[in-house]
DNA sequence: TGCGTATGTCTACATTGTAGACCTACGTCG
DNA sequence: CGACGTAGGTCTACAATGTAGACATACGCA
């Protein structure tokens, strides 16, 4: 017998333990399980307790738990905002960039995932919001003159980027912070001094990481080299030696 | 304390079923495993089954089966070789790139836990095999002139790229090679035409990424943009306007 | 009225990581 | 020499996981 047969919706659709499921829903308490506890701390029977539900219902909405990964990956990513229409295309890339930092630091614990998963599923099957981005940026750099290849090769090398600094920004992260020394908050301590005189005599430095001065950083070197190598509306051609560069600083 | 230099045994300890079970037989058997079926194919009983023992033997090497993954990433990444001694060491850097891109190419089924493995672990618990590339071209490049924060710097945004790369390198690596058309091969057709008419006229450009030259055009805008940002010797101070640039192509 | 289809639940099972007890053999030291 | 601690190796057992398959219920549409 069901408690409350309740036809349609009382108006309360929220994502409390009541209500329809759907495909969002279920993403949406993924994610949070995935912000709280980490990737591992999300089981399919955890899952069905954060929604009220039995576990199996996952399966009414992913074909399986990997699958389900995937929606986590793809509803964080379909959050990027792009603009294709950005006359400044230079401006728009470090708009998505910092954009993108602010979205993996609000979920680091899936950081994993995003950078993870387009490894296991080749580009044309991925969920679309995956994709979205992608052909946006192509967009937006099509617009601003380069040609397909040249557009692709800077969408590759900004995300490459972005998955690099990321990853390097969120090992900085493992606080301990009612730790003082940094030496010992960082767990230095533990290295013999004779084999690692360097990496122990950094241990202000390496607590002092500043991750938004660090990505600006390299975006200024990534957005200069690029524009250096690359020009938007003459036919673009790659060169296995180093731009000839003299007009390099075309910023606006 | 745990002596024994003497031979003792028959002579004969290789990675054959037979023979003693060390820490390093442990850890191929299970980069072996990775390689073959992929993180998702090793498990406990897996190993066990590689190394002809019990799989239960795993626990005499490594506490828990993270620590294996952690030990399996190390032994790939003290592969790495790094002479800190060269005295030019932007092609030091080079070298070290590539060095670990072919890496990465062996293992491509290991490289999510490269990536990913050192986000776990804060950096001074992390196995020495690990850190000793960081202190190595730490010393490189104090030995050219850099101040420790300069070199932590350059190692970061090295690393950065190089983790990159080889993630956005390993995307493209979804094969299917009895496919002929680009657009099969890639699963492109499957996208709406309406709504990623860019990335599907790509489909050329997509599978014929070539991540040799990839790399060394990544390497030559992170190079000749730390050479513009950061000077060895006097002390350097980081300009948020990009380089000057007169001098840039010091190569070598 | 009836039926297909989406949604949700329950049971069951093979597979996983790992604790704990046990056995053996050997190097060390009294 | 003998006792013993310890490292290596094996076996049993168990709780937790992902998922197949059958069952139940409700709604949209014929």
């Amino acid at each position: 017998m069901t408690p409350s047969p309740a036809n349609r919706d009382d108006g309360d659709a929220s994502a409390n333990p009541e209500g329809r499921i759907t495909r969002d829903v279920v993403l949406a308490a993924a994610l949070e399980l995935i912000d709280r506890d980490g990737v591992d701390g999300l089981s399919v029977r955890s899952l069905g307790r954060v929604l009220g539900r039995d576990p199996m219902i996952l399966y009414r909405h992913a074909p399986n738990k990997a699958a389900l990964l995937d929606g986590v990956a793809e509803t964080i990513l379909a959050q990027l905002k792009v603009d294709p229409a950005d006359p400044d295309w230079a401006a728009q890339l470090r708009a998505i960039a910092r954009h993108y930092r602010a979205l993996a630091l609000t979920h680091p614990n899936a950081v994993p995932l995003l950078v993870t998963r387009p490894l296991a599923t080749p580009l044309g099957l991925r969920p679309a919001g995956t994709l979205r981005p992608l052909e946006d940026i192509l967009d937006l750099l099509t617009r601003a003159g380069f040609d397909g290849p040249d557009a692709l090769h800077i969408y590759r090398a900004l995300f490459g980027f972005l998955h690099g600094h990321v990853l390097n920004e969120l090992q900085e992260l493992i606080e301990n912070p009612d730790e003082t020394d940094d030496l010992l908050r960082l767990g230095l301590y533990r290295l013999p001094i004779r084999e690692f005189p360097l990496l122990r005599s950094l241990a202000p430095a390496l607590a002092s990481y500043d991750g938004a001065t660090e990505l600006e950083r390299g975006l200024d070197i990534l957005l200069t080299g690029l524009a250096g190598s690359l020009t938007p509306r003459p036919a673009a051609q790659a060169g296995a030696s180093p731009a000839p560069a003299d007009d390099l600083q075309r910023g606006r």
